[in-house]
DNA sequence: GCCGTTTTCGGCCCGACTGTTTTCAGTCG
């Protein structure tokens, strides 16, 4: 397993999570919320937190979503010094590590707080003492299951490998969905959560059934060859351990309410808080089973009677927290609170409400958009089929037209390939084009940047070419001056069409190269440089705040598979 | 601590499941 260093994004999402649960434990009420989100929103922007305080300091940060006065503050201290007082205060008065003790999961703030005060548990490691001396059971609320459950969820993280990519988990998610679908009692199955909104990576796998007989498929579902353990079953939600690493969530509802569950549980949570705070503003209140109209006789009771809380628990049963308003499709709901509904990609707990509210949402790209591919590797470098292979391949996808993007000869380890080796790939291309009907191969390079911002194949030999792209596979760690120098020399050569992969980045494995990515745009638009959005899993790069940038900017983009293989 | 087409002060999302309890606190998503 690779370690990579915290950033300082991830740095200071850490604290501010600390923070949130300190005043959890405190049980001071508002503040854990406050914190979570700018915990969450600061681990969202990564490393564009930097280039927004960089920009507009404190007053730019403030501009972020939950960020405001105090934590804007407290950003700017550790953006200048590196520390934050407040921060090491806490640590003196409380010198536990309560991120790492929070990544088990069931530990939450207030246990965390018991198990330092009755057992001096500061760290993952001491809980792991502390469990085998047994002594876990006898504090107060504690018995012998939870410490059971404890232990096993310990071993378990130690097996889990944390959020896996989108891309590798989509098929398994997909085969799971066909498998529940098939389950006799089904109606409709589907995943929601971070899978569909496509997020970069994802955490766990939500899945959505609807049936009149909730038991029979829960039943099903936890002896799935896929499920290595349960963790949680019960009669409408149910959470097991895949084998592949993950854990995957089933709820499973009747049919009439399938829209309401898939808005609930597809997410994200922001923005699901934005939304029932809205919903709430307007006289109704959301739930997985639908919208309601609130009944104002039935609200202050809601609260004591155990009688309403049972009501409440069963919500379908008629009066439990009011009149049924939508229910069967997340359109309906959108409707009914004034909003358009946005696709799931962009429920994100950002600005999308409000683009929602005044129509303004913008219109994505819909799948199946994509008519070529501008970046392939063949096996005259580092893929594994041949150029008239991976052309087929694509064909067989409905791309009319695809490059052949080999490496060049600075990446002697993959064969990259040097003038004479590009002229003879020419003379295939111009016969597989002569020979493949109806679809076109063009001629082109992944040209390698130097670290002085030259390029690796001469003027002539890039003049001759179809497609000009180029990228950085070394000298990462230049400064953001260098860096971004060195990048807009090489996007200064008149041959240059687009530059592959911007920031370098491989989600979990490498950070993205320093760069300023105003400057760069800049460039691009100067020079008539295309930006890529590399779709190869672990980079996804440009990434989702760099591609709005880059078209506030008039950049051109390019969606390219960057596939080494059909 | 944050926020505002009902508010610059007074609000702040919702429900399932578990374990240890006899009515609920804690955690999770």
């Amino acid at each position: 397993m690779y370690h990579v260093a915290m950033t300082k994004a991830q740095q200071l999402s850490k604290i501010f999570y600390e923070f949130s649960a300190w005043h959890e434990m405190n049980s001071v009420a508002f503040k854990p919320r406050a914190y979570q989100i700018v915990s969450e929103s600061v681990a969202a922007l990564g490393d564009e937190v930097e280039a927004v305080w960089r920009k507009g300091g404190v007053k730019g940060l403030k501009e972020l979503p939950g960020v405001g006065q105090a934590t804007a503050d407290a950003i700017d201290e550790f953006l200048r010094t590196g520390h934050i007082k407040e921060y090491e205060q806490l640590k003196k008065k409380f010198p536990v590590d309560i991120w790492g003790l929070s990544q088990i999961e069931g530990i939450g703030p207030k246990h965390i707080m018991e198990l330092y005060q009755h057992l001096k548990v500061k760290t993952v490691d001491d809980l792991k003492r502390v469990l085998k001396s047994e002594k876990i059971k006898d504090l107060p609320r504690w018995g012998l299951k939870s410490q059971e459950k404890l232990s096993k969820q310990l071993l378990m993280m130690e097996a889990s490998s944390g959020r896996q990519l989108l891309g590798y988990v989509l098929p398994s998610a997909n085969k799971i969905v066909d498998e529940l679908s098939k389950i006799n009692g089904v109606t409709r199955c589907t995943y929601a959560g971070s899978l569909r909104r496509k997020q970069e990576t994802v955490g766990d796998i939500d899945l959505i059934a609807t049936s009149k007989h909730p038991e029979k498929i829960m039943d099903a579902f936890v002896k799935l060859p896929q499920v290595e353990s349960i963790l949680v079953k019960g009669k409408t939600k149910t959470s097991v351990r895949l084998k592949i690493g993950i854990d995957a969530d089933l709820r499973v509802v009747p049919d009439e309410v399938y829209g309401a569950t898939l808005q609930y549980f597809t997410g994200d949570k922001k923005h699901n808080v934005m939304l029932r705070e809205l919903a709430l503003s307007k006289g109704y209140t959301l739930n997985e089973y639908g919208l309601f109209k609130v009944r104002k006789s039935s609200v202050a009771s809601d609260a004591t009677s155990p009688l309403t809380r049972r009501l409440k628990n069963s919500p379908l049963a008629k009066g439990g927290r009011g009149d049924l308003v939508a229910c069967k499709t997340e359109e309906e709901i959108y409707k009914k609170l004034g909003l358009d509904t946005p696709p799931p990609e962009l429920r994100v707990g950002g600005d999308e409400i409000d683009a929602a509210r005044k129509h303004k949402l913008p219109k994505l790209l819909p799948y199946g958009s994509v008519k070529g591919d501008l970046q392939t590797q063949t096996t005259w470098s580092d893929g594994a089929n041949s150029i008239e292979e991976m052309a087929k391949a694509a064909k067989a996808h409905g791309l009319s037209y695809m490059a052949a993007t080999d490496h060049t000869k600075s990446l002697a380890f993959i064969h990259g390939l040097d003038e004479k080796r590009l002229a003879q790939q020419g003379k295939e291309i111009d016969g597989l084009n002569k020979k493949l009907k109806g679809f076109t191969l063009l001629k082109s390079t992944e040209c390698d940047i130097h670290k002085d911002g030259s390029l690796d194949l001469s003027d002539t030999a890039l003049a001759k070419l179809d497609w000009v792209g180029i990228s950085i596979h070394s000298n990462f760690k230049l400064s953001r001056a260098e860096q971004t120098k060195r990048l807009i020399k090489a996007m200064s050569n008149k041959y240059v069409d687009c530059v592959f992969h911007p920031t370098c980045r491989l989600i979990g494995k490498r950070e993205p190269i320093e760069l300023d990515m105003d400057e760069i745009f800049a460039a691009a638009k100067k020079y008539n440089v295309a930006m890529e959005v590399n779709c190869f899993p672990e980079r996804s790069d440009l990434r989702d705040i760099h591609v709005r940038a880059a078209i506030k900017a008039g950049v051109k983009l390019v969606i390219n598979t960057d596939a080494h293989a059909t």
